[in-house]
DNA sequence: CTGTTATTTCGACAAACATCGAAATATTGG
DNA sequence: CCAATATTTCGATGTTTGTCGAAATAACAG
């Protein structure tokens, strides 16, 4: 309990403040291309270094990723661990059904809809 | 767009806390019943000003709300405030169903230590 | 090499957060 | 009213976070 918590609580806190969050949100818009981190801190209006802070924080929560093309670092958003997130709110913080899952947008062409009556889509 | 994420930042900063987002989940598992102050302080081996300091956070992004009972004061989870959240990162920090949802959340209502992170559907 | 560009690391500082005992505030029962 | 119980508020203190300029590192182009 106490360990699996714990990444959680390092992701709930990355995505706890202002900067980051809207810092993530880019990232997710550009989907796994990325941004190079000069780009993120004109496009924020940020100083460098306090933007380098604030992604390493959402490096070290594995919410994103870090290459490097040429003489710039590029920035992407990490999919698998923002599902962890999500997942984990949705077992353990919401009462059984009370909190409506998300529906299955179903991206992909398999037309599966077997899952036993929980997903309510509103 | 961006004055609602700052609701959102709160409700992640009250989270992003190791006791806040276990009495959360206490409370989760209570359900609208809810859990007295002194109770939880208990359950927690937290000195009850220290628990009230979280309690407040927690009231404050709106994640539980507070009634009086004789002279204790009753908590209990606010899961439409938690769906509003799972919602918003489903929404705006998931790449175009890059975030797989959750699937099949386990029907019976033990959700009591489960490994936080896989939730495979298929 | 040398200079230029892109980014991080370092250091210093202010602000916010977390902890918890002691005192204060409600509520009930006698 | 007085005592007992449940919880909060206050105050002091240590820790962590956030900010950002200056210096350091890395990569490339001549």
């Amino acid at each position: 309990m106490a360990q699996g918590s714990e990444a959680i609580v390092t992701s709930l806190g990355a995505l706890a403040h202002e900067h980051r969050l809207a810092v993530y949100r880019l990232l997710v818009a550009r989907g796994p291309e990325g941004l190079p981190a000069g780009n993120l801190a004109e496009t924020m209006a940020m100083p460098p270094s306090s933007l380098t802070f604030h992604l390493q924080q959402l490096l070290q929560a594995g919410l994103v990723t870090q290459r490097r093309l040429g003489r710039q670092i590029i920035y992407a958003a990490d999919f698998a661990n923002m599902n962890s997130l999500v997942a984990y709110l949705t077992e353990n913080c919401c009462g059984g059904g009370q909190c409506a899952p998300v529906c299955d947008p179903t991206p992909k062409g398999d037309a599966q809809d077997e899952t036993p009556a929980r997903q309510r889509c509103r």
